[in-house]
DNA sequence: TCTATAAATCAACATATCTTGATATTAAAA
DNA sequence: TTTTAATATCAAGATATGTTGATTTATAGA
């Protein structure tokens, strides 16, 4: 019970599902590239990203002071389902603001 | 977007996968055995079974004063994905308290 | 070691959701 | 028509969740 709770308690806020979404548009993407994408502030982010990973539904990989989320993989049965409902959202995506890779990160 | 959130968020609540389940297992009730079998007061289930139905979990059928709830069918994917998500819960089901039935029925 | 950057956590406030008891609605029965 | 029983809705308080800005932690580089 506590687990499927936490599974979709994830899934009930729209920035999270916005987050879903775009890392399973663009694959992996590293903090600072998801704020500048998503003009999100930073705690706020983090919040949902760490909501997101312990309910299963992302993985982070660390690289020095960097952190890359990515859709987990594989997902189990429910899990993607609701991804897959989530892909046929209408949402507007934002581009991918790759700041990490020109270097001009300075969030703040 | 919203209709999505709406099914999520109305699976977010342990109240409302306990109808869920106990629904899906004695199928149609109404609620004077629900208040009975799950030893709710009547303000509360009425909300929950409200927030089901308007999720597109749930379909009531009128009787008189009576309102018979049960599982909405066909479930679309995402929705039957749930409840077989929470069949698989182990959740204690009370037994069902058919007081409708044998007239012995007097809430409050 | 000292500094700067990326990311996580904390504290305070705002908003949403759940619970309960009281009241309103509706339909059947007297 | 009046009463009663079943259900729905409302109002108030308690708890949970989201937002923001400030602080902390951790790592890379000077």
């Amino acid at each position: 019970m506590e687990i499927f709770l936490k599974t979709v308690s994830a899934l009930n806020d729209e920035t999270r599902i916005l987050l879903l979404r775009f890392l399973d548009e663009h694959g992996e993407c590293c903090v600072c590239d998801l704020q500048n994408s998503l003009e999100m502030i930073q705690s706020r982010l983090s919040r949902h990203l760490k909501i997101l990973k312990e309910a299963g539904f992302l993985r982070v990989v660390r690289k020095g002071t960097w952190g890359f989320y990515s859709i987990r993989s594989p997902l189990d049965k429910f899990r993607s389902e609701a991804l897959e409902e989530i892909r046929h959202l209408d949402i507007i995506l934002p581009p991918l603001a790759q700041s990490s890779q020109t270097g001009e990160c300075k969030i703040l």
